[in-house]
DNA sequence: GATGCTTACGATACCCGTAAAGATA
DNA sequence: TATCTTTACGGGTATCGTAAGCATC
């Protein structure tokens, strides 16, 4: 048993059962990934995927088992290096952001500025992803830390911690009759509306509102930032309905806001990290910046990983 | 990396940083052993021993972190063979059971001979320790169970269960003049006595109990076992405290018994296994023979690994 | 016929053990 | 001086990639 054999049974089910893709994402060729598996099923004795004549299909049951120890040692492998890292290098290093544009553009900024400045040898990647890319980012241990509104909640290997609340506004020209009128979920419906994309900044919670008020508003567009919101409101394409913090008064002159807040409520954007995934003190160090009563001892203590069995 | 040099990070703290012992125990040469940790620092690019010249004294700060999570990858990689062997052979390989003589000799016996008749394939091995040589294995991987009164309670990384409860027994030649007087802790310290080792089969509550009586008694010997005790008191060298399970009426006439229960209290023998420890089925049959409490749920809950960090 | 897995084979790199040299107690 | 570690070197083995063969879709 080795570590290539290991990577290669991971890998195996992240590219679906299809070797010669594995091959492609290890950097190795197809035969030898091969011959790698048919080693590690004879050294232990038993079949770990299903096969239909050539073909793998699946995993067996002791293969379904064995993945579960193979993906912990892989992260304690992962774990092994970023520790080293940590003692050799002290600040410098590399520290992988998964985000949403809507943090990344609005929210962050500051906080990377000032983690800039204090860990200027920090090679700092923001991995732009849609909440669900995001959790498989954390999950593979390609991000250290995960930043959404969305589903980082719902799952389980991961832990995450409130970072900040904000609600939706609603923005139109500032002559559009909208503001003429007492704002009500069924006022808001009855207008051509811009939004984001399915599962992006808290569009799950505006869908929700609306269909639980019995209402099916008319989404004519939707986008991933508010920017091109904004853009498609001013050319009065619709009503757009945007995150507060994207609103900024100074620059967005060509329309007028009003609060969403009593319509949709409020949102909790959450920082996420993977259990068990070890994390360099300048990570730490982020996500104090980002919320000061998150500070490492907090964190660390949340981090224990999942129960086995 | 690779599982050699973890192995050899491990090995080289359990023999006290002698490579010449960590080459020997791993049954390979010393030069190997030597360029094996040089590589594996060379690619964390930390050093993870401290050297006095050429002598290896003990760990590094990232040493320490990183021999716990060796610890736990190495742990990982003997529950994938045991897996295997769990999905390859059913019912067969081998359980090893870490105990004291006592518990060998009086309660065991029965528990093994319902387990061979229900795994007739699988070899039972007793290796027989003291409770704290007990620990040392269960914590190495070298036992699947440890069973004992002392010592596995206290340890962090094991998981224990209560497995019986029992007390002492005083034995004493049928004429002795112990037989006349009324049993108290007073009247058992004017006599030299005879009992387990320290550390062994409720010793330390034996002695505990004396002391806070202000009692010094006289042990003029003590053994591993009940049977050499029960020896030496039917040739009255003394007085001899034993545990209850180890007198059996018909065979030992020659000694007359009193209970020490009022004096001594009772004492529970436990049943412990170390967190994170892949078990075969047939190990938690075999537990669930010990007490049908504890069936293999029972357990797997109370099984989940210590907290990270 | 295109895709995907297995097997064969040669080149390479890695690992191991012997032996000699250097350091430490 | 005896014990212990490092370094150098040669032999063996495992791993890798190319290429050909074969099953599956």
């Amino acid at each position: 048993m080795n570590f290539q054999q290991l990577r290669i049974i991971r890998e195996t089910v992240r590219q679906n059962f299809n070797l010669t893709e594995v091959a492609n994402a290890l950097f190795t060729s197809q035969s030898g990934v091969s011959k790698h598996i048919k080693d590690l099923e004879d050294e232990l004795g038993v079949e770990l995927f299903v096969r239909k004549g050539k073909r793998f299909l699946g995993l067996t049951d002791p293969g379904k088992e064995l993945l579960t120890i193979v993906e912990r040692m892989l992260l304690d492998a992962g774990n092994i290096k970023r520790l080293a890292e940590q003692f050799s290098l002290k600040d410098e290093g590399q520290l992988t952001i998964a985000t949403t544009h809507t943090q990344a553009r609005y929210a962050l900024p500051q906080v990377v500025t000032a983690f800039k400045k204090a860990f200027p040898k920090v090679h700092l990647v923001l991995h732009q992803a849609s909440p669900e890319e995001l959790v498989r980012l954390l999950l593979e241990g390609e991000a250290d830390i995960g930043i959404a509104t969305e589903a980082v909640a719902d799952e389980t290997e991961l832990v995450s911690f409130p970072y900040y609340s904000w609600h939706h506004s609603i923005i139109a020209p500032p002559e559009h009759p909208l503001h003429q009128q007492p704002l009500t979920l069924e006022a808001l419906a009855d207008y051509p509306l811009v939004t984001y994309h399915q599962g992006f900044t808290g569009r799950t919670r505006i869908d929700r509102t609306f269909a639980e008020a019995g209402l099916s508003p008319d989404i004519v567009m939707s986008a991933l930032d508010a920017d091109v919101i904004k853009t498609y409101v001013e050319l009065e394409l619709g009503v757009g309905i945007i995150a507060s913090m994207a609103y900024n008064p100074e620059r967005d002159r060509r329309v007028k806001v009003v609060e969403g807040e009593p319509l949709f409520g409020h949102q909790t954007t959450r920082i996420a990290i993977r259990r068990g995934h070890y994390l360099r003190s300048y990570a730490y160090h982020f996500i104090e910046l980002c919320s000061a009563a998150l500070d490492e001892q907090t964190v660390r203590q949340s981090l224990s990983p999942v129960e086995l069995a």
